[in-house]
Order: structure tokens, then sequence, then C-alpha cells
DNA sequence: TATTGTTATACTCTATAACTATA
DNA sequence: TATAGTTATAGAGTATAACAATA
């Protein structure tokens, strides 16, 4: 593949759009290979390294707090988690992920890096290294 | 930024997740200033190139049938669709998107590609010829 | 008063199962 | 019988508004 001619920006913008489709995919494969949401996958990965309050969670998934309670309180029903009260502020709980929690988490993230890493069977180890860089400069933007 | 060093793999896949967290939000963003879904969205993405049947709909987006019975209705009422009997087959219908349907999608599919243009705004015009080149790479595996 | 969180309500999205109509 | 599509039903996910408890 040559880099002589110019990039089109639209088709950059296309092949984006169309791996946030394929990675999605990904995604929501692993999600229903353990029976829960993507949504509840992502929470479940903070929990992996955050006790977050439910204000915190809202702010990190970019969801209304209201939202938050109805997630929360299905995960709690599975088992996955569980709501704590917060030491320092008797208004605030900490969310905490059960070993169950914890174990669905782990596995499904090996899987993931499995499966995603796979997708990129194609590259070599120096376009890795160089798609690794220009990403983390898209992300660092 | 070097070339250097090993890539690590979960780095990697961790920045190719984030990436892909990064356009969903700007997808969602742009469908939300049009008060629509995201699933919405898509579905106009398809009609802008298809007159597709429900049965089609349904193997492009993924869905159950009885799903995209229920997107097309709600869109139909909103007059960004509509249903039209198949001239082949007296059970099929063919979906066609309205002109104030076509309207949103340009929109839309313009800032898109504006917002989604914009997150490379740190690279230069040969790191995107790269990135178009191993994403395209990747897409084709 | 402000903040943390829940609850009531309403809507979208989704799948399963049962159905109608046409092929 | 098989296929295209709808409808009934149930449940998850989401936001808004109103609320309770604590700071």
């Amino acid at each position: 593949m040559t880099d002589i001619l110019p990039a089109d920006d639209r088709a950059l913008v296309d092949a984006l759009v169309q791996l946030t489709f394929a990675i999605q995919a990904v995604l929501q494969r692993v999600a229903a290979a353990h029976d829960v949401s993507m949504i509840q996958l992502r929470l479940l990965g903070i929990l992996r390294d955050h006790e977050p309050g439910m204000r915190e969670l809202a702010r990190y998934l970019n969801l209304d707090k209201s939202s938050v309670s109805g997630l929360v309180d299905r995960a709690e029903q599975r088992g996955l988690m569980r709501r704590e009260p917060s030491p320092d502020d008797g208004r605030a709980l900490r969310v905490v992920a059960t070993p169950l929690g914890r174990e669905l988490i782990e596995a499904g993230a090996a899987e993931i890096e499995r499966e995603v890493f796979g997708l990129t069977a194609g590259l070599s180890e120096a376009d890795r290294r160089q798609l690794l860089t220009l990403i983390v400069r898209i992300l660092a933007g």
C-alpha cells in the first residue's frame, strides 16, 4: 500500500467510523457471551479500578444519575456489584464490584483484548506500533 | 514519538477501544443535535443509498425484524421515511427516505465528517494517510 | 441552600412468540 | 410450506421532574 497519494478526508472518516462499528461489534458480542449489556460491561470495567459514587459513575458514563440508579439496581440484583455507604459522606455511596462481577469483567476483558488484537492480525509489529502512536496522538488531542 | 519500543498489545487494544468510544460520542452528539437516536441516524444512513425491505434492513442493522418494524414506525411518524409497496412482491415493502429524512442525514453526515476529521487535527497529512492505510488493512482483514 | 441519591413516569430500543398475507 | 412483515408482550436503558436525606 503506497503513501504517495494525498489522503481523502472522507475516506479517513469512513474508515474510522467503520472501525468503530467493528470494535463495538466485538464488545457487544463479548458482553452478550456473558449475558450482560455493553453498558453493564462498561460499568464493571470502571469498577475494576475504582469504587465510585453514583454521581461519579454518571459522569464517567455520561448518563443521568437516575439512569445509573437503574443500572446499578439491575447489576446488584444479579450479584455483580453492591452499594456501600461512603465513610466520609452520609449522603454518598461507593459502588463496589463483587467477586462475581470481578470474575466477569476479568474474563470479558481478556476476551476483548484477544478479539480486538485479532482484528490487527494483518498488521506487522511495526504497523501496530505506528497505529498505537497515531491513536494515542488522536486521543491526546 | 519514537518507534523504537515494541508495541504493547494491551495498550493498542485500550487505545482502539478508547478511540471507539470517542467516535461513538461524536455520532451520539450529532444524532442528538438532530433529535434522533444513533440507530435512527444509522437507519437513515442506509436509506441514503438503498431502498431496502424490512428484512434487508434487519440484516443490515443486525436486529430482529420486529425491532425494525418499531424503528420504521417511529421514523415514519416523524416524517423521516415511508413504507412503499414492493412492485415485485406483494408481501414485501421498500423503505424510502422522505425529503425531510434526506435533509437530516445529509446534514448529519456532514457534521460527522467534520467532527470526526476534527479528531485528527493533531496529525499531519502524512500521518492521516498512514492511519487510513492501517485502518483499511484492518477492515480488509 | 446545595449535593447525593432514589423514585415515578414516559419513551425508545430490543427480542420472542404468535399472527396475517402472499409466494 | 416458506417468506415478508406486523403485533402483543416483556424487559433494559434513558431522561425529566419531584422527592428525601445529608452537608
